[in-house]
RNA sequence: CGGGGUGUGGCGCAGUUGGUUAGCGCGCAGCGUUUGGGACGCUGAAGUCGGAGGUUCGAGUCCUCUCACCCCGACCA
């Protein structure tokens, strides 16, 4: 490709919206333009960038039986009646009507339009399992997409999705597609960690996430240095420490004027945190209160609780719904509350004479004992890790770091085949719902991932798989015409092997070429030039490399096969 | 949805207490000189000052409404 034809131009300055280095560097590099929030378009370097990035995650998912399909954009609204997601959904789930009237969608995912085809197609565990997957855009009106390519509205996601006749069988199946996965960020030249992770609305019994460390991410994970355990911090478990023991002593009422924190009523009674009861309350999608009470040293974990309550929407409450409750906001007890569904963390069981509020502005109660003074609708782990925790599995102590989501599969379980009736003939004869699997990939995330993952201040570093082309030929002093001649035969002939930008423009002087294959970040740079040729051949130089070295033309092939081979990523 | 911010040629910005014909740098076009780290000269094109309404003799500038985008939070596979 020659540069004087490449559609995109480099920018001399920052874009003044850009944060991220990735969406800074995807700007200036002429890879992407922004059309509306959360929405871009893919000039052709970043284009071959992702249709590469696709090529590996394709070979990955057909080297585990993946067959490639492509389903709608446009699902008829009925799909998502059934599977209940209609209903489930908020708005980030766009609806519309068709001419004739139709509620349809727009998809966000598509567990729909593929459980449908496998109700249609499959009817007996002869032709189980199987494996399917697309490179399909996906729409999701977030309410706020930000950083580029990091998070945004519409996007390309490779999407897989399993069918299994049983839980035995997605177990087995599971691990392969993991190591796909894991096979296919490393050969993208990424580093990825994997967590475990909270199915959200996705449901499922359990999930994994890959994710990118960086300062830049939206998600916070935690993990344990003595033993590896690592999770979102949205699913992640630890050891909370045996309960504060003693005899249950009798409930007494004590005045607390003005203790508005855990830590000022602790103090104010001489008691350690962990020995208090913290009342947290949220309100669900029915306008139900939910009275949440967990050990006054740790924090509710509002996913583990959606999830524990199975509700599809749980917010704050605000002060004026716990006042028209009956709720005193500051010294709310669960003691003698009615009409409130009460979810206890854990933490609480067995834990002995806890101060905790007395519903009566200004008073608390000492010695309140679960359950002899209070009940429970549930009992479990809804508590948030934390940085300093400690590991559930090995005792160690737990960190918390930044990332970025890039992939995440699910063991959906049969939510989907039931709700929609995908059922197949066991051998004997029997209906039984499809198990089934999905699993994901966002194909412009990883894109800015790498580019997070790799650059300086000059501009991107491709790493060699996912790079948009393998070799920068920089032609200077073209207009003589000997060196013209040996830049453009270079071009070609290292055409033949790899794909190769070439920069032949005349106009532009060299600091401006070597600034803009600096921006570009292609891995090898080929400098054809004057100065060049009088030491006796081309420069090359890799993108990650501060030394670069003259070579005789006709060893040039082995010299940029190199200078590839030498990235220090991932590979 | 709450808080904060920004909208002036393609990009980055300036524009005074309201006062002629709205500027600067980069980029772009033409001509010439240039080519190893963002060259130089000359000439030139390109702006409904986000939009609507209002105040005023006069609005990029003041007022009201509105739209878009960015950041923080809420939210989120």
């Amino acid at each position: 490709m020659r540069m004087s034809r490449l559609f995109g131009t480099t920018l001399r300055h920052d874009p003044a919206d850009a944060e991220l280095v990735s969406h800074r560097l995807l700007l200036r590099a002429g890879l992407v333009r922004a059309i509306a929030a959360g929405i871009y378009c893919y000039l052709p370097l970043a284009y071959r960038s992702m249709r590469r990035i696709e090529e590996i995650i394709r070979q990955e998912m057909n080297a585990i039986d993946g067959q490639e399909v492509l389903l709608p954009v446009v699902h008829p609204a009925e799909l998502w009646k059934e599977s209940g997601r209609w209903f489930s959904v908020g708005p980030e789930l766009v609806r519309f009507e068709d001419r004739g009237g139709r509620d349809m969608v727009l998809a966000m995912t598509h567990e729909e339009p593929v459980t449908d085809l496998l109700r249609r197609e499959v009817s007996s565990y002869r032709q189980l399992p199987l494996l399917v997957y697309q490179f399909q855009v996906k729409f999701r009106d977030e309410p706020r997409s930000r950083g580029g390519l990091v998070r945004v509205r519409e996007f390309t996601m490779k999407d897989g999705y399993s069918a299994h006749t049983d839980f035995e069988d997605l177990d087995r199946f599971y691990p392969y597609v993991r190591q796909a996965y894991e096979n296919a960020f490393r050969r993208c030249g990424l580093d990825v960690v994997v967590v475990d992770a909270d199915p959200g609305m996705m449901g499922g019994t359990a999930s994994h996430e890959f994710m990118v460390l960086s300062e830049a991410g939206e998600d916070t994970l935690i993990h344990c240095q003595g033993c590896g355990y690592a999770a979102n911090a949205e699913a992640a478990r630890f050891a909370k420490g045996d309960p504060v023991g003693g005899d249950p002593l009798p409930l007494e009422e004590v005045a607390t004027p003005g203790m508005k924190t855990i830590q000022q009523l602790a103090d104010f009674l001489g008691v350690p945190t962990r020995q208090t009861a913290k009342a947290v309350f949220y309100v669900d999608q029915d306008g139900g209160i939910i009275f949440a009470v967990i050990r006054g040293d740790l924090d509710v974990n509002e996913v583990k609780l959606g999830n524990a309550l199975r509700a599809t929407e749980l917010r704050p409450a605000t002060d004026a719904e716990l006042e028209a409750a009956g709720i005193a906001a500051g010294y709310a007890s669960p003691i003698g509350v009615k009409g409130v569904k009460v979810v206890v963390d854990d933490s609480l069981v067995g834990a002995a004479n806890l101060v905790a509020g007395a519903n009566r502005a200004g008073f608390h109660y000492r010695n309140a004992n679960f359950p002899r003074d209070f009940r429970a609708d549930l009992v479990t782990d809804i508590a948030l890790a934390r940085q300093g925790d400690t590991c559930s599995v090995c005792g160690g102590e737990l960190a918390d770091q930044r990332g970025i989501e890039l992939g995440h599969i699910f063991k959906l379980g049969t939510k989907y085949s039931q709700a929609m009736g995908a059922t197949y003939l066991d051998p004997d004869g029997q209906e039984k719902p499809i198990v089934m699997g999905c699993y994901g990939i966002g194909i412009g995330r990883l894109m800015a991932a790498a580019i997070e993952q790799h650059n300086d201040d000059k501009g991107i570093i491709w790493p060699p798989a996912i790079a948009p082309c393998q070799v920068h030929v920089v032609g200077l002093n073209l207009d003589r015409a000997e060196i013209a001649e040996a830049a453009e035969s270079v071009y070609e002939s290292l055409g033949k092997r790899w794909e190769v930008l070439y920069d032949e423009r005349s106009e532009q002087s060299a600091g401006v070429k070597f600034n803009d294959a600096d921006l570009l970040g292609l891995p090898v740079r080929v400098t054809v030039s004057a100065r060049s040729l009088k030491a006796g051949g081309a420069e090359v130089k890799a993108r990650w490399a501060a030394a670069s070295e003259v070579v005789p033309l006709e060893r040039l092939e082995e010299a940029v096969e190199a200078a590839l081979a030498s990235w220090p990523g991932p590979q």
